[in-house]
DNA sequence: TTGTATGCGTTATCAT
DNA sequence: ATGATAACGCATACAA
C-alpha cells in the first residue's frame, strides 16, 4: 500500500489539511517547526502525492495530448521533440498518440485523450480530412492545430508553415541559376500544404514568365519510393534541367534513381527538397531543400497551447512560421549550352 | 461543466449505480429496456466517463510511462513507434519521456511518472549509470529495461540486443571478405553495448587468427561528426581496407570524409554500420549493416511490461533480440594484389 | 496556527 | 433488477 497524505499527517501529529498546505506551498502561516517536521517525515516515508486523487479536486492533469500522423517521419520526429520539451519545462506531461493519418483513428485518440482528462491537445491532423463529420465534433478542451488544417469545433490556435513562400523560393532559386524547365515531384494534392507548394511553383514560373506545363507535375506520396520510382521509370524530358521535390525524401529517392541511370547531380539536374529533414545534409551531394523548423513548430505549438490553457484570454491565435531555403549541393547553375 | 454520471443517471431516472454498471459492461442482471434507455441518454449526451476518477477507485491509470534519451535518435525513433503501438493495442496510453541521456532528468522523470501513477514503465535508460545510487531508488511499479542496464530496484523485464553477436558477424563478413585490417570506428566505451560490440569485433579477430591493434579502435560519439572528423583529420594506415563502425551514423559521416578525399568506397575501402536506421539504404552506395529491429525492441519491451503488470506472476523476464547483418553495396570483397 | 468537513466522479459491495 | 453508500487521495472553504 502506497503511503498517502493520511499516512504523513498521522506520523507528524497534524492533520491533512495542514500537510496539504504544505505540500502546496501554501504554508504562510503554518508554524516553521511544524513545517519541517512533515517535511521530514514526507521525506523519510518517500511521499509523493498522488497526482491523479489531485486532478480529482483540481480539475487539471497538467497533461497534454500529442497527436501526430507518425513519429517516423522525420519531420514530425523533430516536431515531438519540441512539444515535449516545452511540456517539460511548463511542468506538463505529453501523452504521445501516433494515428497513421487515419481520420478516424484519430477522432478515437482524441477521445481517449479527452476521457484521460488532458488540459489540452495539440493536433497534427491526418492528411484527408471530413469537414462536415469534424464540424460536429465539440472538443470541450483547448486545442492547437499545427501544421494542418482541422475543422473540429473548439480548435483556438494555430501555427501554420508558410509553405507558399518556401517553394516559391526555392523554385526562384533555379530559375535564377538559369533553370527553365522544371520538373516538380509533388506529395498528395488533397493537403493544402501541398496546394500551397504547387501554388508557390506556379507563381515562381509566372514571375519569370515561364510557362507552366502541366506534365512536369508528378503526383504522389510524400515517400523516397515515389522519388526513386518516378525518376527510374520514366526518363524525364530532355530539356529538364532541375527538379524541385515535395519533400526530401522525395528528393533523396529522385537523387538515387538518376544516380543509378548515371546523371549527374548538380552538373546534369538539379535538385531542391523541402523539409531539410536530419538526413538531407548527410546524403551526397548534400540536398538544398526549404528547411522547415519542424523542432520549434512543436516547441510553440506546445507553448502556445499552455498559454491558452492558462489564460483563457486570448485564444484564438495564428502564427506563421517562415521556411527557409538552405543552398546545398545539389543545385548550380546551369550550364550554358 | 462537463456532463458526469450522475446527470446521466438523473436524466434516465436510475442510479448512478445502474449507470456505472452498463458503462463497463456488468449489466448481465440488468433490464434491456434500461440498458437502453441509458446507452441513449449517454449518446445523447456525448458523456464520457472521467477515467481520471474511475483510476481513483481502481487503481489502474491504464497509463505506461516511456523514457528514452532522445526521439531523435533513429534508433529510438522506431523503438519509440513500437512501442506505441502495442500500448494501443492493448489499450494503455503512453506518457513520453526524453533524458538526453541525463541520469539526472531520467530520474526526476520516473518520479514525476510515478506521482502520475503509471501502471508501468518502459525505460531506455541513460548512457552513464549510478549502480549505488540506483540501487536506493525503489521504484514502485513495473519496469522493463530495454536496449541499456539499469539498476534500479523493481526492474522486473529486460530487452537486450545480442551486440556481441552482432558485432563479430559484422567483422566476420569483412573478414570473410578477405580484409585482415579493420578499424573499429566505436562509440562511447561506458556503456555495455559499445562493449560488447569492442569485444564481438576482438573476438573475429582473435576467431580468424588476425592480430588485435588497440590503435586501430577509435572512440567517439555516436554521431555522423565522429564518423566524419576521425576520417577526415587522420588519414587510415594505407593497408586498412575496413572500417567497421559503431553505428550508420559513424558510418555515413566516415563515408563522406572518405568521398570528399577521393576515396572510393567500397572499392577502395569497406564499410560497415550498425543500426539500420531508414537513412542507411538511402546514401549512396547503400550501407551494410547490422539491422537492429528496433521497432520489435519497443513493441516487445511494451509487450513483455503489459504481461506483467497484468498478471504479476512471470515477473523478472529477460529477452534477447538478435541483430542480423544486412549486406548491401558499402563492402566488397577486397582485391587481391 | 491548525483542524473539520465537504466534494471531485467513479467503482464496488451489499441491500432491497 | 436496481439502488444506497462507502471509499479512493487530495484540496479547500470555513471553523476554531
Amino acid at each position: 500500500m502506497a503511503v498517502t497524505i493520511k499516512d504523513i499527517a498521522r506520523l507528524s501529529g497534524v492533520s491533512i489539511a495542514t500537510v496539504s498546505k504544505i505540500i502546496n506551498g501554501k504554508d504562510s502561516d503554518i508554524g516553521k517547526p511544524t513545517i519541517e517536521r512533515v517535511k521530514r517525515i514526507i521525506e523519510e516515508q518517500n511521499y509523493t502525492p498522488n497526482i491523479v486523487a489531485r486532478s480529482m479536486v483540481t480539475k487539471k492533469t497538467k497533461t497534454i495530448g500529442l497527436v501526430i500522423p507518425d513519429v517516423r517521419n522525420p519531420f514530425f520526429t523533430d516536431l515531438v521533440r519540441g512539444a515535449e520539451d516545452v511540456a517539460n519545462e511548463r511542468g506538463y506531461s505529453l501523452l504521445f498518440c501516433n494515428t497513421d493519418d487515419d481520420l478516424k483513428k484519430e477522432i478515437k485518440y482524441i477521445n481517449n485523450l479527452i476521457e484521460k482528462q488532458v488540459d489540452g491537445i495539440a493536433l497534427a491532423g491526418a492528411a484527408v480530412r471530413d469537414q462536415s463529420l469534424e464540424e460536429n465534433i465539440d472538443i470541450k478542451v483547448p486545442i492547437v492545430s499545427l501544421d494542418r488544417n482541422v475543422y473540429f469545433k473548439g480548435v483556438e490556435g494555430k501555427i501554420e508553415v508558410d509553405n507558399f513562400t518556401g517553394a516559391y523560393d526555392a523554385v526562384t532559386h533555379l530559375i535564377k541559376s538559369g533553370h527553365k524547365r522544371i520538373m516538380f515531384l509533388s506529395g498528395q494534392l488533397n493537403i493544402k500544404l501541398s496546394k500551397d507548394r504547387l501554388e508557390g511553383y506556379k507563381r515562381a514560373l509566372a514571375d519569370n514568365n515561364i510557362e507552366y506545363y502541366e506534365n512536369l507535375v508528378v503526383v504522389g506520396k510524400y515517400t523516397s519510393e515515389f522519388g526513386y520510382e518516378s525518376m527510374k521509370n520514366t526518363t524525364p524530358d530532355k530539356a529538364v534541367t532541375a527538379i524541385f521535390c515535395g519533400n526530401d525524401l522525395i528528393a533523396i529517392g529522385a537523387m538515387n534513381a538518376l544516380k543509378e541511370k548515371n546523371i549527374r547531380i548538380p552538373e546534369d539536374i538539379s535538385i531542391v527538397g523541402f523539409d531539410d529533414i536530419y538526413i538531407s545534409s548527410l546524403v551526397t551531394p548534400a540536398l538544398t531543400t526549404v528547411r522547415q523548423p519542424s523542432y520549434e513548430i512543436g516547441y510553440q505549438a506546445v507553448e502556445m497551447l499552455i498559454d491558452i490553457m492558462e489564460s483563457k484570454k486570448e485564444a484564438s491565435q495564428k502564427r506563421e512560421i517562415k521556411a527557409e531555403l538552405k543552398v546545398r549541393e545539389s543545385t548550380c547553375k546551369r550550364r550554358s549550352e
